[in-house]
DNA sequence: TAATAAATTTAGAATGATTCAAAAATAAAT
DNA sequence: ATTTATTTTTGAATCATTCTAAATTTATTA
């Protein structure tokens, strides 16, 4: 456990949300300002391997890291563009009727307005 | 309608599956060898636009393209790598019912073993 | 506690997919 | 056939991310 380490999981748990390894490393440098961007991506990439975060990639986006590490499911809003997490029951189930096999994984974005997006 | 433009649809017709921008270069090339990346890139993000193939973003890889524009679920094995289609039915109203608003569009890509791959 | 080994961080260059800007070529419209 | 609009080409640029090697820090062992 390093300085540097403790810093990144500090941003992660006091900052709610799905950040970029951007968004890290600026509130990262707030702790530990002569921190690296390397650093930031050696650190996450090993969480997500041993499974304590996850990653969210979006095409033309910077990917995301997800300090949830269960398999759940986002909602990209249409409108303002932010991330949230939702639950669908039964998913898993359904999954595996479909292939047949046992799900390792998966990753669900639905594009939709949020409700501070809605019209209607 | 361009003759590079004709080419690569050509290519996406008469070869099946998921395509990379690379994969695809290097097929309309046979077609039409003095084809240039950029134009690949221009064709591919405008027929993505228009809504006539979908883009499948995976993190670490270079962008897919589906031919088939539908929304429709993904299966990359975790053995051999393989992008392959699936269709889990009631999938769209699970999501409407879990998000309370219209899906406008979504992804979905389950990591699990091809029945090539399965051991069991 | 000192010495050694192992792991992590740093700096900065490198990579790879993709985009961009400007010029050249081609297609469409008059 | 001319003009206008669109597309392609070239090659440089961008951006997120990874890599390499050296320096530093942490953990382990004596």
């Amino acid at each position: 456990m390093t300085k540097q380490r403790a810093a990144i999981i500090k941003v992660m748990r006091e900052n709610c949300g799905h950040f970029t390894a951007e968004e890290i490393f600026l509130l990262a440098k707030e702790e530990y300002p002569s921190i690296v961007r390397a650093t930031i991506y050696n650190n996450l990439n090993g969480m997500v391997e041993e499974g304590s975060i996850r990653r969210i990639c979006q095409s033309g986006h910077p990917d995301r890291f997800d300090r949830n590490p269960m398999p759940h499911e986002h909602i990209i809003c249409t409108g303002c563009g932010k991330v949230e997490d939702l639950n669908i029951p039964g998913l898993t189930e359904a999954m595996e009727d479909a292939t047949g096999c046992e799900i390792e994984d998966y990753e669900l974005v639905i594009h939709c307005k949020c409700p501070e997006c809605r019209v209607v």
